[in-house]
DNA sequence: GATGAATGAGGTTTCATTCAT
DNA sequence: AATGAATGAAACCTCATTCAT
């Protein structure tokens, strides 16, 4: 009865476009890849006109921005869903607490291989900027890892020599083969779970004998 | 007297052009990426009508095969050069022979920037075949370190239930977060060292104290 | 009330510009040959963005085919046009008949020398598909006549022992050749009609005096 | 011991390059068609390089022009020499003579379908000048035929009224589609043989009953 | 005289983007 | 606001022809 309530549909109805097409988008840039796939094919897979993918997003790389932030921000979401500033008071809890922060990331990769493809393989061959993207969400997760070592330094239960941003970025990259791994090899889950595994055994333990 | 080698000299200048298309191809696709460097690119590069090109080369896709195969036998070229099958008795030799290994890559990669963002960044947008070959190239890496680890393990120096391939993997993934985050910060060699150490005694010492 | 006849006026336009470059591709395709004619000649002509040539049509090989598939029925139309199935029932009817065959064929080509040269001369030099369907539609026009020479030896008009087929071929051939002289001479009309009263005369007469 | 035979020898050896080409170009054009052969597959064939090739001919319509050259040129002189000026004093004998006339094109062109084929289904698409060679080739054989037919009219063998130039024509329009025909069906030798006596049956009584 | 490496005009085809309806 | 027809830049690739060796 009022044009606001009129209005706020037509708004929803364009935000759920937004996010079809983002979403779709999505679905195709990981299946075929970014240059095999055509805004035709978007458009079609949702059953729009491709001139109105224009109406949404100015052109091509600026879908792609958009479906990678997404992507980034799903990611971000449940890395720090995952690891809820609950207290943490002895080594045993730290350790759980560490696994879950790695096996947060792997899991995710695992679970969106698509996700994962689009990230690591597709969107490091757009440009600088995208390329750069993909390394800031890098660095953030060791940023994050190195932060919770810092943590386990002050409390004493790590080295007190541990370069915990090196080592925070180096988890990253164990969890990054591991899910290049698992993309190329999605069957092989026992290998998924061999690899946390030999992770946490190496971080906590290293590989000499004690 | 003459180092032609049995070679005609056309035979030569034949060898010379494409190993320089090769060259030239290599640099622009590291440059501007595969897909944003055409045919033309290459071969104006190098002073020559790009139909040219195609009298040594089948087609784009065939000279990215060549720059790709090129790159990674210059990769395991120098890896396995700098692993020379000494005998080693010691933790302290073992010690050092491992930390070869890892610093062989990352400095390979950082050496040459542009190689790394070909096979790393590039290569994993082409096709799945393309893809595969990287997978292939970190897969050996891992298993050559997996290697060293088993005769650590038979001869006493690393603990007796150590994964050695997941540990293998794993350090290749250390190496290549390594190298990617050189690729985007190529002047910090000062984290590049630091990197190396962290990596190094992670996987001796572990991160927990002693 | 109005003549859309249920199409959309989209729909119309759809079609006309595709039967515009039906006949502007038969155009060209007569006037300089296939082979000569790049797609960017078509879409000159029409006055047309060369992409859009691509939006009715999937290459150059498939409006070559619309083009020959266009030109056959307008012949085969024509010829099934002018030979309704009128009963016969003395020579002289007959004679007439078969005249109007023959006379309708070259007819056809005498008024549009761009069909004849499209069919016999170009549509033969681009593969074994094209060639055989111009094969077949000789062949369509040999069974035709040889359909009424049949009728008219059941009748008693013609030669009990007349090999029909073959002979039905070989008027073909003699409107053929027909076509092609004047093809090559279009301004002697005179020659045209000699020739339509020759072959009438051969068929019913032979050479040979009675 | 001698320059002149020295060259001489040199003379022939171009000559017979020449003439290898020639057949060569021959073999390639009617197996693929002109504008689907090139230049290399030709020399390739010879084994020579195809620079050579422009030693000897000035382009590739060029040696088109030649070989259609040959061609006609066989076809001219097999009909000759198949008609030598023998006498003839019956009509029994000019029934004969008038075979053997059609019967030796039909039997040239299924002697060699790819001379047939070059010479009917892949010069007509070259150029004006190209077709009107083989226009100019037909209209000899008519041109033949009717002067055959011209003698026996004079002789009486037949009808005084007969219109031999448009007649001598459709013979080889006759001649014409039956080696069409048998292009596209080689095997059927008994539709070449029924064909060939349909055309006499044709020429001598015509369709109607005596 | 023979060769084949080099050239680039020319042709086909794709697809991101615009814009009239 | 949605649509999809139209566009043409841009890329790949072929091959007739030239020319230095």
């Amino acid at each position: 009865m009022n044009d606001t309530s009129s209005l706020s549909r037509a708004e929803r109805n364009r935000l759920q476009l937004r996010a079809d097409i983002i979403q779709a988008a999505f679905i195709e840039f990981s299946e075929r890849g970014y240059h095999q796939t055509a805004i035709a094919d978007i458009a079609k897979r949702l059953g729009i006109g491709h001139g109105t993918f224009y109406r949404h997003f100015a052109n091509k790389r600026d879908i792609l921005e958009h479906v990678i932030d997404d992507v980034t921000q799903k990611i971000t979401a449940a890395l720090v869903a995952e690891n809820a500033p609950t207290a943490v008071n002895s080594l045993a809890e730290y350790r759980v607490q560490c696994a879950r922060i790695g096996q947060g990331l792997a899991q995710i990769f695992a679970e969106n291989p698509a996700m994962a493809r689009l990230v690591l393989l597709e969107a490091t061959s757009i440009d600088k900027e995208m390329t750069q993207r993909l390394m800031n969400l890098l660095d953030w997760g060791g940023q994050l890892v190195a932060a919770y070592m810092a943590h386990g330094v002050r409390q004493g239960f790590f080295r007190a020599d541990l370069d915990v941003t090196s080592t925070g970025h180096a988890v990253v990259g164990m969890i990054l083969i591991s899910a290049l791994r698992f993309l190329t090899n999605p069957s092989d889950l026992s290998e998924q779970k061999r690899f946390a595994e030999a992770i946490q055994s190496v971080l906590i333990d290293g590989i000499a004998p004690r």
